[in-house]
DNA sequence: AAAAATCGGTTGCTATAGCAACCAAAGGAG
DNA sequence: CTCCTTTGGTTGCTATAGCAACCGATTTTT
């Protein structure tokens, strides 16, 4: 019996498929777990990627470097999250990407590629994996959309204002999910640069922020 | 009988489907065509979209407008091209993007939300149409973070080394899609920037160009 | 063919942001 | 508890890029 089943379930990934469709399922992807250690590095660039991820424990980023070998990190796994589902369906092409553990973290392989073989297509629990795979990339397709959005931004400030109203958040405070070094990378800009960008907005009573708490004061940021 | 069916039959959407399937796709997707004159809006900002586009004459290109209100394409799509997938498959989504016709284009819409209903995927033929999709917005996802890495970049040059080394070109001449000003909004920074660091570039002997023909003088540019 | 619009290079000015270096505070390890 | 590392604010300097404006060349419109 597998002990993470209770994670999988939740997933949009398996939605509407009972806890024997999903055994059955990680039958036919090869289905396989392998445990990391802290910044051990998962993916590699120019692997060739066959498998897609799900993070059953720990945590795990996707990064890049720039030209000059500095990290950024795209995004972070948590449990229950799916990555390298894109390079998994597309293996002709190499990774441009680097997947990172951050701590140890157990991570169950799905062999995604299976699901264009002629049997997945005519097997209704792959399809609906399928579908729900579709689901899945269309909102990260989405996502990368607005980012795209916010780092073509030419100043700092409005890099800001595009990622404090993307976050939709219904509250004023806000926990950023990275320290100040990572929200720099995340927004393509300097560590100094972004300090003190913040510290201008905070002089000008725009916002508040202790470390990776950020509390908006105007409504007026919003807006625009 | 649909006369630009010549033009679907080389799609990688409609890839192992042959004609009858498509049709009988066509018709469970709810298609329908319309035409757009030059600069007409086909989806705006904040529409709920739920079916995708195929280009069937013309050309249209997905844009967004910067802080400024200054516009920006993200890309431009041609005949036999598909458009607006991801948030078809996504449609309670509203759109943060714009999509317009460039020239007089007429579009084939798929409700690709069917796609979802249990009908669908407990059909063969929508399955594989699912699949082919899966492998598209895989396909997007990837191209859409390797422009997150440019535009990640901090210098103009930098940009510009990645946006040539990633186009894999055999040919040491490129002809870009764009013009000056296109290109300057792809990749996130000023005209006049670019202009200048092109002709840097021309006066070091890495490049030149004359409009949108670009030749690559320096293999040293590639390497890294 | 003339007029108008677009396009692209140029340049001066200036704000911005990159870079490096320093330091204080906080957090973790032993 | 102490030491060491990490984190984040600060600052001076400077290169870069944004911005506006101009102009000549090319293209499009009428």
């Amino acid at each position: 019996m597998i002990h993470y089943l209770s994670i999988l379930r939740k997933m949009p990934l398996f939605k509407s498929l009972d806890d024997d469709n999903i055994l059955h399922i990680i039958g036919c992807l090869d289905g396989y777990t392998k445990i990391y250690e802290k910044n051990q590095i998962i993916y590699n660039y120019f692997d060739h990627i066959t498998s897609a991820g799900i993070v059953v424990k720990g945590e795990i980023s996707v990064v890049m470097h720039n030209s000059y070998g500095n990290e950024y990190a795209l995004r972070k796994f948590t449990q229950g999250t799916l990555f390298g589902e894109a390079y998994a369906c597309i293996p002709s092409e190499p990774s441009a990407i680097q997947i990172i553990a951050q701590k140890q973290s157990t991570v169950l392989f799905l062999k995604f590629s299976n699901l264009f073989l002629p049997r997945a297509v005519s097997c209704p629990h792959a399809s609906k994996i399928t579908a729900n795979l579709l689901q899945e990339s269309a909102k990260s397709n989405i996502f990368q959309n607005k980012k795209i959005q916010l780092l073509t931004e030419k100043h700092i400030r409005d890099k800001l204002l595009i990622y404090l109203c993307d976050l939709n958040s219904s509250d004023l405070t806000i926990t950023l999910p990275f320290n100040r070094e990572g929200f720099a990378n995340y927004l393509g800009v300097e560590r100094s640069a972004l300090s003190r960008e913040l510290c201008k907005m905070k002089k000008e009573g725009l916002i508040d922020f202790h470390k990776n708490h950020l509390t908006i004061l105007s409504d007026s940021l919003l807006i625009n």
